[in-house]
RNA sequence: GGGCCGGUAGCUCAGUUGGUUAGAGCACACCCUUGAUAAGGGUGGGGUCGAAAGUUCGAGUCUUUCUCGGCCCA
């Protein structure tokens, strides 16, 4: 018997996908085509779409956070190239700061080479040599991804043009008046000699010693303190000869004690807050007190002190203040503060007229502001004070604490605050925070919540450091008069320096005699030059000055600034500031930030606990557009997570997907015909293909509206519903009969073609920005005269493919279809039949239904061979499946007692 | 320790202003198909909505507490 002519699906379209091998080689049809270019060429003119990268730091290999954060704009930008405009996205690279320095002191101590014998240009040369190989090994990898970009003209916060902008970006704080000379404690590290910027800061267990010590009151409003003595708790004994008040809460209630106990206290008065009474005798082991008196913390006003050194020669006065950073979740109540050594102390002591003074060097030894301890490194001194204050008798008791404590994340070591003599921009002086506040409002946040986030920050923050004491950076273009002590605000000198910067870099800062950049105007003997480098998130946060406004190819506000919520105190944070600082608004029309990438149970990724992905792995075993798939596919408002079964799930659709494309690709023999949209006669057409047209038409709405809140993933679930759904179980399942067994030239056969070439160009374009190397692979496949797939536009369907009506009447046909599934199912089960051609249908409808199913062919749509409709009143639908009788066509495998209608039928010859 | 955000089937996600029996796809199970074939179709099982208490005629949705997780801060 011969097979009978059917036309069955042919393609060049492999069903496998082997992502791993074919990705690379798309990416070098990109390279050889220079997509970007093309992309720009084709661009020309049209709307402009800038997304700006945050500068990932050009360190170490790229990691699942920042492989979601190259995917996930670049499908934003694709789509909005896609969406017809010209979307550019310049990718750049954040290069000074410490981590790299310590990466080449690292390698200085393996080689037993000390670092200070250097010459700092040297260093510094090694320091961006070490940025520059990391860039091109991020390249590599984000290129692999399948970022789109231009990657030949990065940007980076080491190019001469970036140090000389921030020069003058600097510059602009400067003559505003902004930014000032401080004396602040910041978190210094007394083995890096350095301060620490926040993120650089870690919080370990550390165990401190702990003293409770006491301060005689020599004078007060309140007749029962005098002679009585206040005390207090810190788990920083070293800070006692720095201190230089004590604080109490207004609100608290305390009291004095006299201890009856043995030993140094015995007869003496105490006071600390009534709350803590019970913690405090405890850990002091005070079995035998009296209780003299309570007040209320107000009383304590005017209230002066001595030092506990107060024999030693610590003769001050300490007056008591108001704090309300003062609590009775520990300690006494009352507080000792050192202005100098921690930021509410300091501020606290501001406010009430004590200055803060240099009490330890950079190395932590006391300075000779300190008597008796000059020169004794601050972490031997404990035991020192502790043994001063038992012999003064001060001493009440003594012990070790493990608490949460800052810690540099290189060196490790634990951090003290140390004031220090650093450059702020002011957030009150001119404004800033009002400002940047404004710019806030005038922000679109994507999820909305950032909106809240950065605001509550910029809200709080204190005035921005900008001077570290390091060598890789920007030096701060300040010189002071050495007798005046005044700043040298000059808008001569800062071009002066920049121009030179943009020439050569600023490595000359540290080598070149002060005169060069000072020009004629100054003598430079008369001026000392700060060494001093620019904090790295001032560099950062002006990347819109120097790569927004200088290259024409981009425009100045960006479009959109994307990256993890983290950079709400980070980059999103610096830029706000720096841009409101100079140009009186945010750099950005809106923001998007994204969660952290967890494991599949939502715990952090790390070393210790084995669950670390790297994208590598993923790439290997998957391949980028499964790694983009779960991308779109994931809510970045949250936390996303990944493991090898989530990527797993996502390789299934992708196959799903792939296999959505194979089958159009294989009925239109890899043969795509472009449709006129405004030539097809919709009444021509099978009420199927119209029922299919206003899916598309519909589905294509929520894509745009799902892509204007980029809602990535409902956008991306619902066209993954589309193809398994309303294509593979649906339209697909039902068509198959006409594709295959209708001769070429019928007209049903044809009209199937026409939505088959329509739904083909649809999901291409739809799924081109997340699928952009499989929608690539078929584009290539079915166009030899076109270039590539992104080169492309969304859609436009006409309003005319757009049908309630229709779609009521199908929503209503479906329910019957799924109804006469359950009996088919039955009879199935029932082993009395098998395939759902040899079912016969009797469905029964309610006579209701009769005007909306009066031409509908249930077999075609329930794929049987034979149906019948029985109409009466008042039943619901019910569906009864008997075994076809006849026997079976074998052109169109239907069960049939007569013959086909079809002229190609066997049993018509 | 504090602030913010979050916890809905095994997984990815929907669930309007409180209102029927909490949904979808995937995965899973069983069956069919062998003309999308390392594919395709059908049917089905599966949820104490993180926990508890409260408000209410009624709570996945509102309040409080707790818990787990994440980010930020100390």
């Amino acid at each position: 018997m011969t097979k009978p002519q059917i036309n069955l699906p042919k393609t060049a379209f492999s069903m496998k996908a082997n992502l791993p091998t074919r990705e690379p080689e798309i990416l070098d049809y990109w390279k050889k085509i220079n997509l970007y270019n093309e992309l720009r060429n084709e661009s020309k003119g049209r709307e402009k779409f800038v997304l700006h990268d945050g500068p990932p730091y050009a360190n170490g290999n790229i990691h699942m956070g920042t492989a979601l954060n190259k995917i996930l704009k670049d499908i934003i930008v694709k789509f909005h190239q896609m969406d017809g405009k010209d979307s550019i996205y310049v990718p750049g690279w954040d290069c000074h700061g410490l981590p790299i320095e310590w990466k080449i002191e690292e390698q200085y101590k393996k080689n037993k080479k000390n670092k200070n014998e250097v010459p700092i240009v040297e260093f510094r040369k090694e320091c961006r040599t070490f940025a520059e190989k990391w860039i091109e090994v991020h390249k590599t990898q984000f290129k692999r991804l399948g970022v789109v970009g231009d990657w030949e003209n990065y940007y980076s916060t080491m190019s001469f043009g970036a140090e000389a902008q921030i020069v003058r970006e600097l510059g602009k704080f400067l003559k505003e008046g902004s930014l000032y000379k401080g004396f602040k404690p910041v978190l210094w590290s007394t083995v890096e000699k350095t301060a620490l910027a926040d993120a650089e800061v870690e919080y370990q267990d550390h165990k401190s010693d702990t003293i409770y010590t006491s301060f005689k009151v020599k004078s007060s409003d309140l007749k029962d303190l005098v002679g009585s003595e206040i005390m207090i708790w810190t788990t920083t004994p070293w800070t006692i000869p720095a201190n230089k008040a004590l604080a109490y809460n207004e609100s608290l209630d305390y009291i004095i004690l006299e201890i009856n106990e043995e030993g140094d206290f015995k007869n003496r008065k105490i006071v600390i807050a009534e709350a803590l009474l019970e913690s405090v005798v405890k850990e002091c082991g005070l079995n035998n007190y009296k209780k003299i008196h309570t007040f209320k913390g107000k009383e304590f006003s005017k209230t002066i002190c001595s030092h506990p050194f107060l024999n030693l020669g610590y003769d001050h006065d300490i007056p008591m203040l108001e704090a309300r950073f003062v609590t009775t979740e520990q300690g006494t109540g009352i507080v000792h503060c050192a202005p100098s050594h921690g930021p509410d102390d300091f501020n606290l002591c501001l406010n009430n007229g004590i200055k803060a003074i240099e009490t330890v060097d950079g190395d932590g030894k006391y300075t000779n502001n300190v008597k008796l301890f000059e020169g004794i490194h601050i972490f031997k001194a404990n035991p020192i004070v502790i043994e001063k204050l038992k012999e003064q008798k001060n001493l009440l008791f003594n012990g070790e604490l493990v608490h949460s404590y800052p810690h540099s994340w290189r060196s490790k070591a634990p951090l003290v605050h140390r004031a220090t003599p650093q450059w702020f921009i002011s957030m009150e002086s001119h404004k800033l925070r009002d400002k940047a506040l404004k710019a806030i409002d005038e922000t679109t946040f994507y999820p909305s919540k950032g909106k809240e986030r950065l605001k509550s920050m910029i809200e709080t923050r204190p005035d921005w450091c900008v001077s570290r004491q390091r060598v890789w950076g920007v030096p701060l273009p300040i010189f002071v008069n050495k007798k005046t002590k005044e700043i040298l605000i000059d808008d001569d000198v800062i071009e002066n320096i920049a121009s030179i910067y943009e020439e050569e870099g600023s490595d000359c800062w540290f080598s070149d005699d002060p005169q060069r950049f000072l020009g004629n105007k100054y003598k430079a003997e008369e001026f000392e030059k700060l060494s001093d480098i620019v904090e790295v998130w001032f560099d950062s946060g002006s990347t819109h000055s120097f790569v927004l406004e200088k290259r024409d190819d981009l425009k100045w506000p960006a479009s959109m600034y994307l990256e993890g919520s983290d950079q709400h105190r980070g980059w999103f944070h610096s830029s706000l500031l720096e841009s409101c600082g100079t140009r009186g608004r945010a750099p950005f029309e809106s923001i998007l930030s994204h969660g952290f990438v967890v494991d599949g149970k939502g715990l952090k990724m790390s070393k210790s606990l084995g669950n670390v992905i790297a994208p590598e792995d993923i790439l290997k075993k998957y391949g980028a557009d499964i790694l983009r798939i779960w991308v779109a596919a994931s809510n970045y408002a949250e936390d996303l997570r990944i493991d090898h079964s989530i990527l797993d799930q996502h390789a299934d659709s992708y196959r799903k997907i792939r296999n959505t494309f194979r089958y159009l690709l294989g009925n239109i023999n890899d043969n795509y015909e472009e449709v006129d949209f405004e030539k097809i006669n919709l009444s021509d057409l099978p009420e199927l293909e119209q029922f299919m047209l206003h899916k598309i038409y519909s589905l294509n709405e929520n894509f745009k509206n799902y892509f204007d809140n980029y809602d990535f993933h409902n956008l991306y679930k619902e066209l993954l519903n589309f193809c398994t759904v309303d294509l593979s179980a649906f339209y697909f399942d039902i068509r198959k009969d006409s594709l295959y067994c209708d001769p070429k030239e019928s007209k049903n056969r044809k009209s199937t073609i026409i939505l088959l070439n329509i739904i083909l160009n649809a999901l291409l374009k739809w799924f081109a920005p997340i699928l952009s190397f499989t929608t690539e692979e078929i584009f290539k496949l079915l166009f030899k005269d076109k270039k590539s797939i992104h080169l492309e536009s969304f859609l436009d369907f006409p309003k005319s493919f757009k049908n309630e009506e229709l779609n009521d009447k199908w929503i209503e046909l479906i329910k019957i279809r799924n109804i006469c599934n359950i009996s088919i199912e039955i009879k199935r089960a029932n082993k009395e039949i098998g395939s759902s051609l040899e079912a016969d249908l009797k469905i029964q409808l309610n006579k209701k239904l009769e005007e909306l199913t009066t031409h509908v062919d249930f077999s075609e749509l329930c794929i049987t061979s034979k149906a019948e409709v029985v109409y009466k009143d008042d039943v619901e639908t019910t569906a009864i499946t008997n075994k076809a009788k006849g026997s079976k066509c074998l052109t169109c495998w239907k069960i049939k007692e007569t013959s086909c209608n079809r002229s190609n039928c066997p049993m018509n010859l």
